[in-house]
DNA sequence: GTTCGTAACGAACAGCGTTCGTCGCTAGAA
DNA sequence: TTCTAGCGACGAACGCTGTTCGTTACGAAC
């Protein structure tokens, strides 16, 4: 039975959570978890607080910053030992090995933090603890803040690029990580194989071992590369 | 005057070239310098082409495909020398530099670049490059696939943070470099004074060496970084 | 009991990528 | 020369997007 429209519906008592910035980064970063960035829309958001887009904006300025204070929330979950200078090669391998397994836990939020200049809180608490860390193990300021930048930037490069995959995989229908690789490895080498081998004998002379790494083993290759990098400059 | 309804207007000798994939990569390419990525839509391009974007997907798959093969288009102005494996680490360094070079001037096309696995003709070209280069110099080739990879995935990381920066310049209605940079560093610093130094002294007490250097320096302090690394692992 | 500030929100705007169905031209067959 | 098949071009539309405007409804303060 449809109410008389003269009859202002008395709304019956909305068991929904007041409306907040908390809530709304929450609920983004649910979507973003079990969707991807792509699902993330304003809208979307809104929707999933059975309200319109239009109330969101009385807590967030607009997507961007959105976006940024779900990227901080993810940083939040990132676990600092106490620092140990004298250890300080392996403490920042870890610390880039915990970054790189968080960005990848939630699904493309690397892809929204590539595009950020981070400024939120847990940027600044672990910007505190690379840069406090190589100072203490003896480097010099300047250089000490462009190694922590070039270490977060190949971090987070390398989570974007792993999160387009995923968002390929998404869109190709697989769910499984192994099946992808092996569908993408496939195709990839098969478009090698048709390549001209006298224009480009290296590429197809070795395209085994152009495709046979997956991610895990050429982040930490290039981690140990940035790594023995900096060791080369400590004093 | 408009022209009465019932005479059909006979096109008045349209100039415009035929469509073909050629003149719309062109054209996107054009959109992309002039006007930045976010501004380099299908409609947009039909626009520019006096035309529907209906007809664009005659040529192209879709935006996708598009992209990349704007972005093929960009990597076809990299120059590259004959390679000289004694001097890998030289040659290496430049060609670094060239594609950051080239990246750059195109505005943000790296931006649409780390989205894509590269499969073009340029990509090849470059990728038997840089691989053939490091073979011939002595590494195995599983280590030189990576070392390659990582170095791309490097240099177009860097120039995407460049061209986000470059997209807020653009938003913030700067068009000069410097006073972007000035305000950007300026606004940067404020913030970092403001934080409470008992947590984070060592932010709180760098605050010049966090800011003071500008996206070149930074950018050769990594490539450095990387090619030390590389060259540690030659035999 | 009235007023006021403000969170909430419905509706709309301008733009997006993409698809469908149709139109008009051209090249080959009859 | 006429007919027809194929195809590039494209107008219109669909279902999205982020964001803004103007109004509503409600709780607190006076």
């Amino acid at each position: 039975m449809p109410a008389p429209p003269w009859r202002k519906s008395r709304k019956p008592a909305p068991p929904k959570r007041q409306l907040s910035q908390e809530l709304i980064v929450e609920t983004g970063l649910r979507i973003l978890d079990a969707e991807g960035l792509d699902a993330l829309s304003m809208r979307r958001v809104a929707q999933e607080l059975d309200t319109g887009p239009a109330s969101l904006y009385a807590h967030v300025a607009n997507k961007e910053e959105l976006l940024e204070l779900v990227y901080d929330q993810v940083l939040g979950e990132i676990q600092l030992p106490g620092r140990d200078p004298a250890r300080w090669k392996e403490q920042l391998r870890a610390y880039a090995v915990e970054v790189h397994r968080v960005l990848a836990r939630h699904t493309d939020v690397a892809r929204a933090a590539l595009a950020n200049i981070p400024t939120g809180e847990n940027s600044i608490r672990i910007g505190e603890f690379v840069f406090g860390l190589l100072i203490e193990a003896g480097m010099a300021p300047r250089q000490a803040s462009m190694a922590m930048d070039r270490l977060s930037l190949y971090v987070v490069g390398d989570a974007y690029e792993g999160s387009v995959h995923y968002a390929r995989m998404r869109a190709s229908g697989l769910s499984d990580q192994g099946e992808y690789f092996e569908h993408f490895a496939g195709q990839i080498a098969a478009y090698y194989r048709e390549l001209p081998p006298d224009r480009f004998p290296m590429v197809s002379k070795f395209i085994d071992e152009l495709i046979a790494d997956d991610g895990e083993d050429r982040f930490l290759y290039g981690l140990e590369l940035l790594l023995d990098g900096i060791e080369a400059r400590m004093p």
